[in-house]
DNA sequence: GAGTATATCGAAAAGGTTTTCGACGGAGCT
DNA sequence: AGCTCCGTCGAAAACCTTTTCGATATACTC
């Protein structure tokens, strides 16, 4: 800690280099009329003042103070973070500082944040959300630009990303029935998920396509290994040809893998199975490692992040609910 | 996006109040010399105008930004985001809002996140990082307080948390003592870390109290299930005997478990096992559920941030690393 | 040498808020 | 009536920077 030096002030180095504030901060930011001996002194004695111009003065002044907010309901779930690192890269790259506000899904705290950002005078706000529902908007008439990403914004007027989840189910048992599958299994979460339902929406659709019938029903419960075990062991009883079995997530797939080992099957040779997530920990780690459908979240993010910019430099941008596409990752699975 | 409603300064709030900008300032903010009466007219004209002070005048005019920075080396890291999340949490409530940088491990880009924020001046900046190796400090002299978290600064003049991992092995081989295990082997990660290395200090000093020799040599290698599953199946091999066994992470004990069960070893009956991180994906997934070493990394961002504000309100705190202890998750792996 | 063009610099305003201090009016007292 | 005292309010400075525009000096042209 030591030091606490005062900061130095533009006055400061003016001073010393024997010119106006006004000239010190034309030779600083090379801008207007001034000689090169002149600049190249003030410089010099800026930098060994150590001089970082005050950036709250600077915004005032100009009128935007060159940060974004990212308004999160739950950092602690699995999809907010790569957003969130997507998001504070493009931003930094841009030289924008990101205000972070985690409102753990209360509405209250929310707003509360949102108050918080506007009196900082942010330039924009991204508010990620942890689950695929749409969501009320934060506000209306708002001061700044707002995007959503993940969690949609339920009014057809503001812009919001999401990742493809009826897409992305299309990819998993196109991969599938490329392998030579024929009784493909569908293992996933909570029936109350859009998430899961979409998926759902995409997979019959491949299916149809392809000609193929589902192997047994779609079987709901929860997002756990332990349902996954379950579930295997229960379509291992009731449909001993299936050759395949699609996840609703990571997680999910975890069990399905332990389960068919323990009933003596082979993965990826007797069945393979398929997850969705690239949640790295699990997919990687898995044995055999995991098959499954990364859901593009930096490129969410990253784009996210842009719109905002884009917004924020004036342009308008159309509104509606931009979809990104997900990607298979061929692992060891299938 | 709408409405881009052009922000109310106190100055409209006072003209229509009838009075000036001073008197405003003072109803507002109940202080001074205001009556009673003029003071429910202003604050009844700010509601009705949705005034919100802007922070940026206040917090250049006061010498205070409110806000802080956190710091971080690699979010994508399993460590720093709990911390980031209780930091973030005990500083909203002090009415503080953090700037987030993520310099991916790269000094160039931590130093520059640093001017940004020393530029936005910030009251106090929290470096958490993913490893717990020392590093370097941020700088010298630095015009405002810092505080590191999870890896400590190399400069002892600095204030540091980290987690007490030398403890938390000490509490593992205890638990395992305590459930009647006596032949306790360890399996851990990259012997290039010092968390690994802690770890077998710890357990070394805890299996001497208890008068018991490990089990096997300790074996190191890498955080991941497959080096936890062919290290239980070496172990298996040389040391039929074993009866419990400490795992370096949890990664390492999701393998062991794996392993153990492929050659027909129940747990936790034949062999307990005993993870640490509590990364709850895996470990309350596992089967058994993994008990395992919280490293209390919410306390940890918590207390950053309560030393940090105290250093911001003026105390000088003692210099040092401080450690907090981990404690035992207990589930069914045990 | 007179006049004009050019190069370089500085004074001042602006941004929105808080705080100090002086002004003003009315009430109470002798 | 004259005085003090208190309660309320407003003018102005301060925080630090950027930008405009006028001022000064130098060089150049004829």
């Amino acid at each position: 800690m030591a030091g606490m030096a005062k900061a130095v002030t533009l006055l400061d180095v003016a001073k010393r280099a024997g010119v106006s504030v006004a000239t010190a901060s034309k030779a600083l930011n090379n801008r207007g009329d001034v000689s090169s001996a002149t600049r190249e002194r003030v410089t010099e004695v800026a930098k060994t003042l150590g001089f970082a111009p005050n950036e709250l003065a600077r915004s005032l002044l100009v009128g935007r103070s060159s940060t974004v907010g990212i308004l999160t309901s739950d950092l602690d779930g699995r999809f907010a973070l790569p957003i969130l690192i997507a998001v504070e890269d493009a931003c930094g790259t841009g030289e924008l500082s990101v205000f972070l506000c985690d409102a753990r899904g209360d509405e209250e705290s929310e707003q509360h944040h949102l108050r918080a950002l506007l009196s900082r005078r942010v330039d924009g706000i991204i508010v990620v959300g942890s689950r695929t529902e749409a969501r009320p908007p934060l506000g209306h008439n708002l001061p700044v630009p707002v995007v959503y990403a993940y969690a949609p914004s339920d009014d057809p007027n503001d812009v919001s990303l999401v990742t493809d989840n009826v897409g992305g189910a299309v990819l998993a048992v196109r991969h599938l029935v490329s392998r030579g599958r024929r009784h493909i299994a569908h293992i996933t979460g909570d029936r109350g998920y859009v998430a899961a339902n979409d998926r759902v929406l995409g997979m019959n659709q491949a299916l149809a396509d392809a000609g193929l019938p589902l192997c047994g029903d779609v079987m709901f419960s929860e997002w756990s290994e332990r349902w996954g075990r379950e579930a295997t062991a229960k379509l291992l009883s009731e449909h001993p040809e299936v050759d395949a079995v699609f996840a609703g997530s990571d997680q999910i797939a975890r069990g399905v893998v332990d389960a068919l080992h323990a009933a003596g099957r082979a993965v990826p040779e007797d069945v393979a199975v398929m997850g969705y997530d690239n949640w790295e920990v699990l997919a990687t780690n898995s044995d055999p490692a995991l098959t499954t459908i990364d859901l593009n979240l930096e490129l969410l993010g990253r784009e996210a992040a842009g719109y905002l910019l884009q917004a924020i430099d004036g342009q308008t941008l159309l509104p509606g609910v931009r979809h990104v596409p997900a990607r298979v990752i061929t692992r060891e699975s299938t």
